[in-house]
DNA sequence: CCTATAAAGATGCATATGCAAGTTTTGAGC
DNA sequence: GCTCAAAACTTGCATATGCATCTTTATAGG
């Protein structure tokens, strides 16, 4: 059938990544904290102190998305939100010491689980499934894609 | 760093999950289903009448996260669950007629964004990439990935 | 036939996300 | 300086998911 469920990206995409993303969460367990809240303070650590904006766009989230995914952890005190001074319409995402202790911790788990996935899956390996994927991510092929649907509307050529 | 966030695999996974989901929602959004909700009726149509544990174990989902997102589908009457007269327990999941019907506007939808993304990304390269989704997919994957959890915890050598 | 255990779901609670709207602050142009 | 469109967020609403726990059935042993 061209229409089996079973060869459709978008699902197997999902497939994989709930698969994969229990196997890190539960790595991850003993810090309390879900793999999804780990690479956000990683990524804020290693972009400093960006905006909510700059940070969706690094971590290819819906601004709105990243803000109720913020919530949890500013909560528990392991981020903190500051306006920013320059342009009070935006706000520095920065971690607290509380938060770079959490992340210290969780960094060691998350070694763990990323070791073990190379280890199974192969290192080159994952390099170039993390390529493919990185290509997908890019905004090249999101425009490309969008081209694609557009010509195919208005032209059968 | 040995700890890039942009290296991790899972979030890598999570990020190409998003944009690539962002994609087909879109255009199946004419329809008023999510991409998620169209891969659902399409399995439920290629299993016949499966359980809510067999189409669980289909779809890489957990059977509890399954039933809530059956909740919309089946309020909305395009899908049925009807208990097994053979095992009381079990409840049968079915496509209503109403759900064959949108399944058939959907199917057209889901079409035209495969096409697509297989012009884009090259129908081969997209065939490849499935395979290296499906073993992670895989039972076998998981396993060994768990196994390689308990020999580091155990020894050094 | 009775009982303990397992199997199949359902439900409460919490995080993960996205869209549509509403609010506040900038900045451009008059 | 005033006015309006755009930018950066926040919030309400809805779906997507998973874990723990509880209820209902089946089933293996006695």
């Amino acid at each position: 059938m061209t229409d089996d469920p079973s060869t459709c990206s978008n699902a197997v995409l999902r497939q994989a990544m709930r698969r994969i993303g229990q196997l890190y969460d539960d790595a991850l367990a003993p810090s309390g904290l879900r793999a999804t809240q780990h690479g956000l303070l990683a990524t804020v650590r290693t972009m400093g102190a960006p905006t909510m904006r700059e940070l969706a766009e690094r971590a290819v989230m819906d601004l709105s998305g990243l803000s109720h995914t913020l919530k949890p952890l500013t909560r528990d005190g392991y981020l903190q939100l500051v306006p920013d001074p320059r342009d009070r319409r935006a706000r520095r995402i920065t971690l607290t010491v509380k938060g770079e202790n959490k992340l210290a911790e969780t960094a060691k788990l998350w070694r763990g689980a990323q070791d073990r996935f190379e280890a199974v899956f192969g290192k080159e390996r994952a390099v170039a499934l993390k390529a493919e994927l990185g290509f997908l991510i890019s905004p090249a092929f999101q425009d490309a894609f969008n081209k694609a649907g557009t010509e195919t509307a208005t032209s059968t050529c």
